[in-house]
DNA sequence: TATTGTTATACTCTATAACTATA
DNA sequence: TATAGTTATAGAGTATAACAATA
């Protein structure tokens, strides 16, 4: 059977949304991340950075700060803990853990700062420095 | 003990990437449309659209319009399939299926959309309409 | 009583590999 | 041989409910 090449969708109403606009920007900075900072997802470098920025910050404190449920953040912080990134101490009040970056946890961090220098002007390529501060400030009217 | 109130985190570096501001942003958008668009989700409206838009398109395509295994779609559209919103038909190929909407999938996309109109507004609430031109701009120069 | 961290459990979304039917 | 759809399976990532320790 002959075959015709197979011409792209009809996008119909989907390029006008904001949300679908901000999906496919996402999945594309996702994508470049993954490629760039090998062995750890945004979303844990994230967690990284707000430790770093917040030595001894409590679990649940930390679980607010990214939106998740606390029990989410045990399995999380498990498994940088395995991986030798992360501490955990017995706080003040011996209800909570304290989280603190290990010597190794901050020279990762070190590491991923600079791939993610690189990652930022690759993810931005097609702006301007005053491009990139546009669409950062009107992100943040999205987001409140 | 005393307890303090609990000052947010420092958030560090955090607010001047692109990819954590386009994370907050969309974690934002989703929250409205689950709350004004019930039923389905954001990526389910898209392919309701999409059929809509593509009518007969097989399985395949659509999978590679929304980024997706072919193997993903097939329990997606068993769901959207048993919801009755849309049907399965032999293609001329008759490897294929078309995907097609249902009259009943016709009726809740159209509600849908006057939900996402709505929904749409709210989320550019803090935009004039330039700026939300703008941010559409500058988004797909993100994304490609 | 209320909060913190934890566990058990389950749900959603996704992919990979292997199968079948067709081409 | 190659492709479309399917199945079995597995892995992230997430939440809810209930529990022990501590406040």
């Amino acid at each position: 059977m002959i075959r015709r090449p197979a011409a792209s969708l009809n996008p119909g109403l989907l390029p006008e949304l904001i949300g679908y606009r901000l999906r496919l920007a996402q999945q594309a900075v996702f994508r470049d991340f993954a490629a760039s900072v090998p062995g750890v997802s945004p979303g844990r470098v994230g967690m990284l950075l707000l430790i770093e920025a917040n030595p001894g910050v409590t679990q649940s404190r930390l679980a607010q700060a990214v939106s998740r449920d606390r029990s989410t953040m045990v399995g999380v912080l498990d498994q940088l803990e395995a991986r030798g990134l992360i501490e955990r101490r017995r706080g003040a009040d011996r209800r909570t853990n304290g989280l603190w970056l290990t010597r190794a946890g901050r020279a990762m961090l070190a590491r991923a700062k600079r791939a993610i220098t690189a990652h930022e002007q690759r993810v931005a390529a097609r702006l301007t420095a005053a491009e990139r501060t546009r669409l950062l400030e009107l992100l943040a009217r999205i987001a409140v």
